[in-house]
DNA sequence: CCATCGACCCCCATTGAATGGGAAATCCTG
DNA sequence: CAGGATTTCCCATTCAATGGGGGTCGATGG
């Protein structure tokens, strides 16, 4: 009968309710939403319910919920990511059929690398990026570009965090680190030991607009081929990707 | 004083702030969202800041506000939509390599086409399709393939509402519309007129997972050029991405 | 210089939407 | 068919959300 309140709004709730959701759990049943959004079963039914009757999720053949198209539809139109993503996607494709491995566009959010876009060719190997995916800044080519520009509060911040390995390419001395960084803003890209796979390499580039650099472009070789060709055809898709982003500017 | 309470929920709320975005609004002041959505200012201001504060939002350089990552990132993550993309793109951009034309991938949504993705070519015209955009299902092709397929239920609610016409190709007689329908599933494919451009032809085949129709592949053609080869490439495209949906399946 | 307008942002009394415990109904599963 | 898990329903309780009012700030213009 004693009703202990949350203490947290709705729209918290409902965020945590979604990011239950992953690339490995795309469906769930509304007790294990409950269980994993630390909310009491009743109220998890009655926001999935909710959730349900907004379209925001879906519930499928019986029972079982996921993420509803409506979802997907309000956070894309409208969205700089598309607009972003559209404006790379033709060149990326150019970068990846001329190179022949995985393409990535990536952007810092909440200090980590999140990945927009991903083109992937059947030659190439296993690659850990996916659409909607995160690294760490330090462990990725990506990232290592995007931290390079980030603002310097936030590299300060993860240059004194502890540096998580992912494996063995992974830069995880802070002094190693700055000098890489200072590399990257020097020479415009970054060609790095892929620090998951440990037998390819990444290499990245900036892309900017309005002057700042909002996102970075990279490709995963095997670690024995050359990457000047990469860093050539990154670097030219970089500049006509800014020059998209200009000419489509509101 | 007196407070009229509202009557519905923060999460039908949250939707309606979120609708007012569009391709043509990706930035708003929390006042212009509150009049749009019917909000009054205060509980609209209120609101925004709430939606920043989870990420949903983000404001940009001073005041207005957009869609944040965030969100992008929570409707991605686990959706299906992405499944479906991420198995059909790469045989969208051979499609499209083959035909050099708009080349676009949608599903049925509340009765309508929704697009999840699209490869243009340069070379190609105009197109009024976008990723995260909407058509009527009875005036583009990938509608007509959808609408061909749907339950009964819809198709008859279709044919009785009026059919509202989007330019001199639009099918709006329903006689004429159900032999349409009836000739998709008997040849497995539409060459129709495009319905709003008038000097285009679209054509579409349906992609199928488990049995059920749940996607329809297209181009937009000059209306001068022969449809046979985009006929061929586009079932061809629709296999290949059946098997890959088969693939991946979970 | 002051008036006007719009956006933003507090304050705060009011209240009904949201809550969560309990219990019953339903579904699995061994 | 027993026992556990899941879902649905109910409902008294209550606090998070509400929105009117009013004050601040900045831009526009007469």
């Amino acid at each position: 009968m004693a009703n202990s309140r949350s203490g947290e709004s709705v729209i918290e709730r409902v965020v945590r309710v979604l990011e239950t959701f992953s690339a490995e759990r795309t469906v769930q049943t509304a007790s294990e939403i409950g269980r994993r959004a630390q909310l009491p079963s009743s109220t998890a039914h009655r926001l999935v319910e909710e959730l349900v009757a907004s379209g925001i999720l879906e519930r499928d053949e019986e029972q079982r919920v996921r993420l509803g198209m409506h979802l997907w539809e309000l956070a894309l139109r409208g969205s700089t990511a598309l607009r972003l993503r559209q404006a790379a996607l033709p060149h990326m494709e150019r970068v990846q059929s001329a190179i022949r491995e995985h393409t990535q566009l990536a952007v810092l959010e909440q200090e980590e690398a999140l990945f927009l876009e991903r083109l992937s060719h059947p030659d190439a190997g296993a690659n850990i990026t996916r659409v909607a995916g995160r690294l760490p800044l330090h462990a990725s080519s990506s990232g290592l570009v995007l931290l390079a520009h980030a603002d310097p509060g936030l590299r300060e911040r993860v240059l004194a965090a502890p540096l998580r390995s992912l494996g063995p390419g992974t830069i995880t001395d802070p002094q190693l680190l700055r000098r890489v960084l200072a590399g990257i803003r020097r020479s415009g890209h970054v060609v790095a030991p892929g620090s998951v796979e440990g037998v390819s390499t990444g290499v990245a580039v900036p892309i900017r607009d309005a002057g700042s650099v909002i996102a970075a472009l990279s490709v995963v070789l095997p670690r024995a081929s050359d990457p000047a060709a990469a860093v050539r055809a990154l670097s030219d898709a970089a500049v006509r990707i800014e020059e998209e982003l200009r000419a489509t500017r509101v």
